[in-house]
DNA sequence: TGATGACCAGACAACAATGACATGTCAAGA
DNA sequence: TCTTGACATGTCATTGTTGTCTGGTCATCA
């Protein structure tokens, strides 16, 4: 359980109440582990209840300052120096990718777009965040790394995006020469070529 | 729910049986989104209850393949053209740099070697892959696309670890040059330098 | 004074994912 | 004949995650 530990990390910088655990989640942190307050308010009750932390002040409006305790720190370190780092490799975007040739090139290469504009964005907001700050100690040191990470993958998604878009262009209009048919490199049965009516601005999934 | 979704795009292909699905998502469709059976035979009897796929065959041990329904293969497009990926943003190994500041500067160098080593042997896989395959249709592109996503993204990844490792240890010993301490640049309070010993080989979350 | 909005903590229902348990078929080779 | 291993399908308890609802405090400003 990462978020455990995620928890026990910013309590090792300095003592927070609940809600600003909760502000770290919703800042730098949602890059690499996302957390609501209904999971993090449970959580530091049972961190509290193993000797993880302990609450040391009490602060303006029932806010609860926790602190680590020795066990807790010797916990963080543990996870640091001696467990391997899971990795769940859940990518929704990419499992899309393996049934794109459900759709015509087009639709296919609009989505690569998509993708694309999603991470230009993304890359932009980086590099805000990476010009307004600058390291010092050795924990601005480390979200310095961190922000680097995210810089250099999410170019390497922005760069592969567009060169596959341009790919399934090129495919596209190759095939089209080649043949009479105009769309003969979509899905293999062609019996339903009009898609269904698209649902009002459906997400379903969170964008962003 | 991507996996419904992934399991409807497989289907869309050919007919599979559960096994056969599962063999899918213990292959190429691990790196974008891994499932195991037990998510994945109560999910088809949902998809199958919902009308999305219906069962065409019984084979050899008890096998049930199945098959896309019209209803099922709107369900894939529609999801493929109208909603948006989920980005779950979710990386441990990228909210352990976070706090990589809390262990010594030649222990926060070798999580980023291992993290390299890891990264290194994920290309080569990969890799070999991409020499084992030729795209011919649509679907092979497709899986071609993917393979590529996987190579630039591990490369960048790769890069930045090396990279990182190489700048703790810069870091590390510039700062041991201007100062007495040997390893001033380490967690704000050195009150407990020794670590605790190291359980017997702990991984505590899946390896790999 | 009263309203708004940020701060703060929690409960709870619903669902997703994991790992263990359980059961059985079939082919190949010892 | 027996054993092994791949094939094949399920259930269940537990844990993790999300989203929603509730309830309260405190400062600011109209």
């Amino acid at each position: 359980m990462s978020l455990r530990h995620a928890l026990l990390g910013l309590l090792a910088d300095r003592p927070h109440s609940g809600w600003q655990l909760l502000k770290h989640f919703e800042g730098s942190l949602a890059y690499a582990w996302p957390a609501l307050h209904s999971q993090i308010y449970p959580e530091l009750a049972r961190l509290r209840e193993a000797g993880l932390i302990e609450q040391t002040r009490e602060g303006p409006r029932g806010a609860k300052e926790y602190s680590l305790t020795a066990t807790g720190r010797d916990e963080v370190e543990r996870w640091l120096r001696y467990t391997t780092p899971a990795r769940s490799g859940r990518d929704e975007p990419l499992l899309r990718v393996f049934f794109l040739w459900l759709l015509r090139p087009d639709e296919a290469a609009s989505y690569l777009d998509r993708e694309a504009a999603y991470q230009r964005e993304l890359l932009e907001e980086l590099a805000d965040i990476a010009t307004s700050s600058a390291p010092v100690g050795a924990k601005e040191h480390a979200y310095r790394l961190a922000l680097d990470y995210g810089l250099r993958v999410t170019r390497a998604r922005l760069q592969w995006a567009e060169e596959a878009a341009r790919d399934v262009r090129a495919r596209s209009a190759s095939a089209t020469a080649a043949s009479d048919a105009p769309q003969a490199i979509a899905a293999a049965d062609q019996k339903r070529p009009n898609p269904p009516a698209a649902p009002s601005q459906a997400s379903e999934t969170s964008p962003r």
